[in-house]
DNA sequence: TTATATCTTCTACGGATGTAGAATATATAT
DNA sequence: ATATATATTCTACATCCGTAGAAGATATAA
């Protein structure tokens, strides 16, 4: 259904703090939220920010000295089109072997819960 | 739980038809499976079956002039290892957000029933 | 108006990955 | 015994990724 392509590691951990902000947002908030996980120097983070807006995920406006980043691709798109490509990946398609599968590494009882609720309403 | 390093996708599609043939295998049977759907050099495949021994995914043994490769590690074990990093890299975990995510991207009705099936049965 | 602080862009580099040709070893047919 | 066919190992290279220093641009303080 949707075509965007995969993100390495570090540029995805940008986009999750990217949309877990209120757009648009500057290099020097998501340093401080990255910061309080592990230390990444500011021109490491703009290389990323700059590699996402070449791959069409963000979009930069110059503010004064600085930019302001946009995201153009939303987090619902990009986790859809990405959770489809490793199921098929890993799993040939099936969701219920990926279940299983996890099953096997402990899932939570919670998760079962949350998924037999999602099932009795019909909400897949 | 598991500690299986996770693979690269050239070395993932080497280790998928393994895992589906019979041990031992040898470089030309999985040629032969590959090329049913796009072409690799037998040298191509060669180093990625040198580079899953490295890594400890698979043993070679010597027979004649060829050798034969037994895989170390269960598909089932490194599946699970991977599901679980996926989950957590992508949806902190929730076996139930990823769920959701999938069913935006098309869920088979298939797929529903038998994870229906499955919770039903207390497979999980 | 000019120095300074600060923000970005450029450039770089080592390691991983996908890909395969060149070089080498060896079983086997003659 | 040797040539030949064929299998592997060596070597190589372009690209991607994570990381960040050097160089360049500009708002702001003095």
């Amino acid at each position: 259904m949707n075509e965007f392509s995969s993100l390495p590691d570090g540029e995805l951990e940008i986009m999750q703090i990217v949309w877990q902000c209120d757009p648009p947002v500057s290099r020097s908030i998501i340093e401080e939220i990255i910061n309080k996980q592990r230390h990444l120097a500011p021109t490491t983070i703009l290389t990323f920010l700059t590699r996402l807006c070449e791959r069409g995920f963000l979009r930069a406006e110059r503010q004064g000295r600085m930019n302001l980043y946009t995201p153009l691709v939303t987090q619902k798109e990009y986790l859809a089109g990405e959770s489809r490509r490793v199921l098929d990946r890993l799993y040939g398609g099936s969701i219920s072997a990926f279940a299983v599968s996890l099953s096997e590494s402990g899932i939570t009882k919670e998760d079962l819960a949350e998924l037999r609720k999602l099932l009795e309403e019909d909400a897949l």
